[in-house]
DNA sequence: CGGAATCCGAGCAGATACTG
DNA sequence: CAGTATCTGCTCGGATTCCG
């Protein structure tokens, strides 16, 4: 939300699609607590059809930096994390169905988080 | 939680008293994600009683530098934030009880969202 | 000590319908 | 166009209980 406002000026439904995946609530709703916050100024032009303008306010706009930040920390390890969830997670679950009324039989570990046991 | 483990390692409980205000429920599962994303070791010394010592990865800590950045920004603007919500709370809600049944009778305004308005 | 399992209520978010 | 209002499912999180 932040950063599309960051580009440029945009009104409601423009914000909508630009963003994508959110619903109208939800949009509205962000807005309301960004604006509360103030970091986003609204600015409503009473014609017909209504007009209704968002835009960073500087504090709005001094966000980005610490933002920024984030996001090539986040851009910069993404793969990092998703192979390290992989491993996580194949550690987790068993490969077959574990059948617990015949313990053993299937060749399971008897505890699953073994990792990083010292001793 | 990553600021906390950013100082020294930490145990189970240390950690939550540490923290203070979560219950073990959240702490655990708060730990499990950080561990399944690769941001904290999860180490286990089985004696007794056990002993589960986390503390930060590599990776975790390389987030402590944009992670501060948007410290660093909350803590400069607190102020500046909380003023601004309460000039907006003020803006929204009534001075009174208003009574709907009977408008306009208390002078209250016809719509509240008046700010901003160009025109 | 360090959890796991269960129950349960509050709040969040999507979908839908309506409006000036 | 830019919302508000309402209903509803679902997740989140607290509290509690039990365990090796």
């Amino acid at each position: 939300m932040l950063l599309t406002l960051a580009e440029k000026v945009h009104r409601f439904t423009e914000l909508k699609s630009a963003i994508g995946d959110i619903s109208q609530r939800v949009l509205t709703q962000t807005l309301r607590q960004l604006e509360r916050d103030g970091l986003v100024h609204r600015c409503v032009y009473p014609t017909v059809p209504p007009k209704v303008e968002y835009r960073l306010t500087p504090l709005g706009q001094s966000l980005l930096n610490p933002l920024n930040g984030m996001i090539q920390w986040a851009l910069y390890h993404h793969e990092t994390i998703k192979a390290a969830r992989d491993t996580y997670d194949r550690g987790q679950l068993a490969p077959q169905v574990m059948n617990h009324s015949d313990p053993l039989t299937y060749g399971e570990r008897p505890q699953a988080r073994r990792r990083d046991v010292i001793g």
